[in-house]
DNA sequence: AGTTAAAGTGACACAAACGTCACTTTATAT
DNA sequence: ATATAAAGTGACGTTTGTGTCACTTTAACT
């Protein structure tokens, strides 16, 4: 009964991720997406009310497959595997990570449905927050993590070690191995 | 001989600031610039040719201000006190981080000032890069910094650790001191 | 008081993005 | 073959921002 679509879901929301890392929030637009797509603006209008309505609608694509992801996390039992999951898991996902702090700080408009996602992101940010705070007390309560850094502070280490531009080009599995390392033990050298 | 100006350009700079790390390099306008400053956008236009020349202009400046306070961290002969001032300024200095990164990707337009701007800046970076590289190099030769991290590791580290965001209010002191301890010693107990 | 020149203005022509909607295209079900 | 409805189009009016420039304002020097 239908025609064919030119492009599928999967399709605009790389594309819209690909804009919004390269252009930011505000920078990114609604035509150029359709140009990049091949289709004409009001098509994309078709589908989405406006630039908002879009990109949190993306956000909440993102955000599932990303706590889908970490779910397998409960397959592990001991402190040390799980970390290594996580980071691994986060590694993948680098890019989204930029995109997480950046929808933090999308102005809420007038728009209803828009309000709606808002809120639903912001729920699904939790349930990413939760889900890390249980790996951070599991490593307190094994007695591998120092119990006299605050919590938050912990998570934010995570969070910003995996975006670390990586300018000079260091070879992908040293750079990560290295990572690791110094989120784990620090850059000093023990003292004897 | 001269009619007194509405704005110093100390305020000019300061508004630039603050527009741009409320809407990112594409979502500044000089529009909003000039209503901020209550002032018609001709007035912006007297003293910079373009968006692209006035913010470049403005991180310069930045930049400028920023290197000339790293400065004095050569009064300083230990790797520790060294750190610490380090440390220190670039808390103090928490958002020319974000804008610094932000610079690193402004896109190089037509404009032949700006072109020069960019040279300039490029240049200032690299003496950021390399007066940091020094800490971290007198690290490694007083035996502090553990020599198997990859230096660039060392510095984004250092960088990230930063801006991480304080989205739970933790109080500042205890914040930059357990940032300080975690750069230092890692998330980890030592194991004995 | 009159002259000067820096400082500021606001209107103009242009470009880019917005959101809408009557209309066209086309795969499929009958 | 033809009716259907989802998919796509493109023109229209609007808003926001751009860069320019002839003009006005005003502090200060003579």
């Amino acid at each position: 009964m239908a025609r064919q679509k030119k492009f599928t879901t999967q399709e605009l929301f790389q594309m819209t991720k690909a804009l919004l890392l390269e252009h930011g929030y505000e920078g990114f637009s609604i035509s150029t997406l359709a140009e990049k797509l091949n289709v004409s603006r009001g098509t994309i209008y078709k589908y989405f009310e406006n630039k908002e309505d879009l990109i949190t609608e993306y956000m909440l694509y993102e955000m599932n497959k990303y706590l889908e992801e970490l779910k397998e996390i409960h397959q592990f039992a001991t402190f040390d595997e799980q970390l290594d999951f996580l980071l691994d898991v986060m590694f993948r996902n680098q890019e989204l990570q930029k995109l997480i702090e950046m929808g933090r700080d999308i102005p809420v408009q007038d728009n209803e449905k828009a309000k709606l996602n808002h809120e639903k992101l912001e729920a699904k940010h939790l349930d990413l927050y939760n889900n890390l705070l249980s790996v951070v007390r599991l490593g307190q309560k094994q007695g591998k993590v120092r119990e006299r850094i605050p919590e938050p502070l912990v998570l934010g280490f995570i969070f910003q070690s995996i975006v670390i531009p990586n300018h000079f080009g260091v070879p992908y599995e040293e750079w990560v191995k290295s990572i690791k390392d110094v989120i784990r033990h620090g850059m000093f050298k023990r003292l004897n």
